[in-house]
DNA sequence: TGGCTTGGCCGAACTTAATTCGGCAGCGGA
DNA sequence: TCCGCTGCCGAATTAAGTTCGGCCAAGCCA
């Protein structure tokens, strides 16, 4: 991970779909180089994938929310089977496994506010492992796509 | 967005990195159509760009938390304010605006501990409008970047 | 109902990019 | 110093992006 390759990175992050020859001149590599450099940051797993960022209206998703859970007992089994689960249901865009006092945060995205009214009593309120959530609506979602490097120090 | 622009979407959000020519061949068009109406659908504003997953390690963000803030007075001036501020730290990866008992929920990366808790004494603290924030560490992230699609109904 | 218009898709032609690979230069070890 | 290894380059080949004229079908108007 020298300098080369965190260049290449940065641009990947800001532009996906951008050729590789514009990358290569860029950061100021033969192309060729540039697709060698990018192979193995894929083959490292530095690089996890490539992804569109899309409209939530336009998944039918326009209304988004933190479900903050917790349950009980908090074993191992207990814990991996439930975040299976939510993983599995198509209304959960992320799923956080937390320190502190909520084991989950869960990141759900609805139609409306009626779908997700019928996703938590229905599909959540199901699972017995649940002693308790809180379902707070998000306004606004600001994510940062390529943000500017962590200083090394 | 009919369910040609549905299929191309997904595809994209599968990989963004696959060639034009192996989305058409898969949603079964002709490259040139496939173009078009990927340029659309970008022009439309439904796709917001195309960007690389990278392991978080890598870009020196081994720790990562969910820090719920309150601020004072709850005025706009104030949350549009806090909100530009948070999105111009480094440490932001996003920010939340939250209705319920949290105004803001800021996902933050940092190298180490060390690190996180700088930030959040000489950063977070400094602001005035703050009036109290809970820090809660993610264990694990799971995201889920081509989620089946919602059912219309 | 019949002709006209329009939108959207196709495919060929052309331009540009991805990919492969042989060679070379720089570096480190013996 | 000489050898071998690593990583970069650039040319050649294959594949992809992009443009554009033509066609077909659906909708509309008379």
């Amino acid at each position: 991970m020298d300098e080369l390759d965190s260049a290449i990175v940065r641009e990947l992050q800001r532009d996906a779909r951008q050729s590789n020859r514009d990358i290569a001149r860029k950061v100021g590599v033969a192309p060729s180089t540039c697709l060698e450099r990018t192979r193995l940051l894929r083959e490292r797993g530095v690089i996890r994938g490539y992804h569109a960022d899309i409209a939530a209206s336009a998944l039918n998703r326009g209304v988004q929310a933190l479900v903050s859970v917790q349950v009980r007992p908090l074993s191992r089994a207990v814990i991996d089977n439930f975040k299976a689960f939510a993983a599995g249901l198509p209304e959960v865009q992320a799923v956080f496994v937390m320190a502190g006092n909520d084991d989950f945060v869960i990141h759900v995205g609805a139609q409306d506010n009626e779908h997700l009214h019928a996703f938590l009593v229905d599909r959540l309120s199901q699972r017995k492992e649940i002693v308790g959530f809180r379902t707070s609506i998000i306004f606004q979602h600001l994510a940062k796509h390529d943000p500017e490097p962590l200083p090394d120090a």
